[in-house]
DNA sequence: TCCTTTTGCTAGCAGCGCTAGATGCGAGAG
DNA sequence: CTCTCGCATCTAGCGCTGCTAGCAAAAGGA
């Protein structure tokens, strides 16, 4: 019994920990930018010495990216909600704004999911569950509008439109002024 | 006289040196990557200290900017080229596949541009002129299709379009074997 | 109580961007 | 031709990074 027990709690409290630094990174992150996500800063936020991140994460990627999967997961859900909440006519338009709202309000979170981290499986079936709900969201906004056009296809092109648009006006490369008309004319290409 | 031409002299040679880091850190960059890119290694590869590099640039970044600026009208003479060879019809899909190929044949130049250096004024009077070049490309290609959008407003979705194919392409995120079918339903979405 | 194993820490490596201060060379004056 | 001055360049080093070897301490089992 003892045995069991002490080497459960131990397992709970590797766990918890683990949630700790995940966590920790992405405050960091989310507050000061992943510049001030260093492993030393880390390793102070969390009370603990540098080497104890490596014996949960095997690099600094790693850590990335679990914060990553799970802010996908929070991508992932409000996208499902812009979507069931928005009226048949309005869906792509509405899962588009959430989409861009949340690259726009999250960049440090944005980045680590679509521009840094590359040490996760994507297009495939090992991707994170959390990656595959939020493509999920995409694809089901844009099923009534696929026509004769592959849906997985037509989905990841439009993905990469909204990913061009949010990643190219965060680091200078279009007026922040027109953000509005080239998100309302590309959802207009892509709907009918 | 000896005054002058001897200042002429230094000026020039100079001028010769900076060509020679810039060339320098855009070969490098092309054949190891971005990473291999230390201050160390270039002045190693130019044969003078690293505080040379200072005296001709603020920074690493500037430095990198002007690689940047370079290799930008190397895409806007290929994006021309392009453009002038295809028939009417073909305008919009020829250039599209240029800029693709152009991402995908030298990853180190395009990230530079486009997502890695910040200090460039880009969609103002002030970007520089190989930049406004490129940009004019896209847009000429566009302008028989505008119609009543906007022709920058457009030409800035769709490059938006295929900078996030060609992103999401390159770390991963998107199946490589689908980027054809992708790029022509792009340009089938802003064509007509 | 003693031994073993596990856990976490201190200290340090190699490399980064960048710079202060010493050094040597070239140009102009006498 | 020589001396001096100023500029161009280098050596050395700072503070930081991600990461790890090797030791100390704590915890569990006999």
């Amino acid at each position: 019994m003892t045995v069991m027990s002490i080497q459960s709690r131990r397992e709970r409290e590797r766990a918890e920990r683990e949630r700790l630094i995940v966590t920790a990174a992405r405050e960091l992150a989310e507050s000061e930018g992943w510049d001030a996500v260093t492993t030393r800063r880390l390793a102070e936020e969390i009370e603990y010495s540098q080497p104890v991140l490596y014996s949960h994460f095997k690099d600094k990627g790693a850590i990335m990216a679990a914060v990553a999967v799970e802010g996908c997961a929070d991508l992932a859900a409000e996208l499902h909600a812009a979507r069931t909440a928005a009226g048949p006519q309005q869906v792509l338009a509405a899962v588009g704004a959430a989409y861009a709202a949340f690259a726009e309000q999250r960049p440090a979170l944005y980045d680590v999911i679509f521009t840094h981290a590359v040490d996760l499986p994507f297009a495939t079936p090992q991707a994170p569950a959390a990656l595959q709900a939020a493509f999920g969201e995409l694809r089901e906004s844009l099923r009534p509008l696929a026509k004769d056009d592959n849906l997985d296809v037509l989905t990841e092109t439009f993905w990469s439109g909204l990913h061009g648009l949010v990643t190219l006006m965060r680091n200078g490369r279009l007026r922040r002024e027109d953000h509005e008309r080239r998100l309302a004319l590309l959802i207009a290409r892509f709907s009918r």
